[in-house]
DNA sequence: ATAATTATTTAGGCTAATCTAAAAAAATAT
DNA sequence: ATATTTTTTTAGATTAGCCTAAATAATTAT
């Protein structure tokens, strides 16, 4: 089983649309790999082919086990560059997206695991998105978002979804990153933003935008 | 100035069929890349376009300075990534040139000159053949290949050409690998093969063929 | 010098992945 | 219930990279 870069970037990104085996929309997958709604349905078509999600024309399609089997791999391989461009090579964690969104094509399963063990097995990504092992699974945490915190208890920031450049730069200033312990002192009722406390800094005020993005754990 | 995966692979086969500024042929291209000649014609077509070569119907093609230059970066990030395999992941040298045959078509400078520095700026990859610098310079080391030898004078490896698969895993096997001393001891006349003694080892005899493709310096 | 062979190019086709424009179906509003 | 709008699919084209078969040019042998 060997698909193409393009066949790959649609699996993924399936599989980040759908949640839990929802049904995902032409348009929507279209939007979000900046591609025609027509390139997606020829695509479909193709992927439908070789039994790699459900699909039935003007209902919508969702990826079958084989489907998630192959888009959690690709993820796997995303993570584990994204962990080595931090991690080895020392970029910033908003400048490894792209280059992650090329190795995850890299064809070689055995240059993927050993990577994972020279890399010690790392269960985060740079942006606290798990690692799935070698089998595809998922090492659950459960996080939420800074949007639902009670007041003045220390969480752990675990993750950052949502992920544009701009935004992640804009945290790293403010020292908001992976592994950052902070306190949600007040929520604005007006505009629910978030402010925020961390040791020895003086506190942040978020956005619901931003503090919907930002995921802890306690 | 970016290439796909196939034109790079075109750049580098030239690159390395035509030493200093000979004429290469369609039909030896086109052995190289198991492709075609009329795939090869094709391809030239684009090539010359994009002003990468010189290229008169019937008569030959060659780079041309920017397409050697080209072809010095896909080979640097070939060469690099094989360090990195070895090295870091311990693959051994045998089994790497296929995932640096994928490898060496990432895009990112800025990725390949941070590894650059990761892996201390090699001078040499496991073959023994120099890594070119971020400006495309080779460092020359002067080797000859075992054939041409004195007997009963030390040598040191420091390539391997012709690198076949099968070849260099027996010659792993008898612990001839870039780095290992040795010299040679005797040149049979009727088959020009070579008697060469490592030490605390029993002495190995090399045919022509393979000791051709073994370059050292002293 | 001519014929035979070999090397190279041309002509014409195929597939994957994209696109635009038009048609058709589904969803929404009146 | 119809009409309008939105979503999705179909039809038809384009480009890159490859192929086979046929034509042509260059080389080699007689
Ligand atoms: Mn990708
Ligand atoms: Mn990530
Ligand atoms: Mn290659
Ligand atoms: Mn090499």
């Amino acid at each position: 089983m060997k698909y193409s870069s393009s066949k790959e970037n649609y699996l993924k990104a399936i599989y980040h649309l759908q949640g839990e085996s929802k049904m995902v929309s032409t348009n929507s997958l279209a939007a979000s790999l900046q591609a025609r709604p027509a390139s997606v349905t020829d695509m479909l078509k193709k992927l439908k082919k070789e039994k790699l999600l459900h699909y039935e024309p003007y209902l919508g399609f969702r990826l079958n086990q084989e489907g998630k089997k192959v888009a959690l791999q690709i993820i796997r391989k995303h993570r584990l560059w994204e962990y080595f461009l931090v991690k080895k090579l020392h970029f910033g964690w908003d400048e490894v997206h792209e280059m992650a969104e090329e190795l995850e094509h890299l064809t070689s399963t055995r240059l993927i695991d050993r990577l994972d063990r020279f890399l010690e097995f790392p269960q985060m990504d740079p942006h606290g998105d798990p690692i799935p092992d070698a089998n595809g699974k998922l090492s659950q945490l459960k996080q939420t978002s800074l949007l639902n915190l009670p007041f003045n208890r220390a969480f752990t920031v675990s993750g950052v979804s949502g992920q544009s450049q701009e935004m992640l730069e804009w945290l790293g200033q403010k020292n908001i990153r992976i592994g950052t312990r902070l306190e949600v002192r007040n929520k604005l009722p007006f505009d629910n933003s978030v402010e925020i406390k961390i040791k020895n800094q003086l506190p942040v005020t978020l956005s619901e935008q931003v503090a919907k993005n930002i995921l802890v754990h306690e």
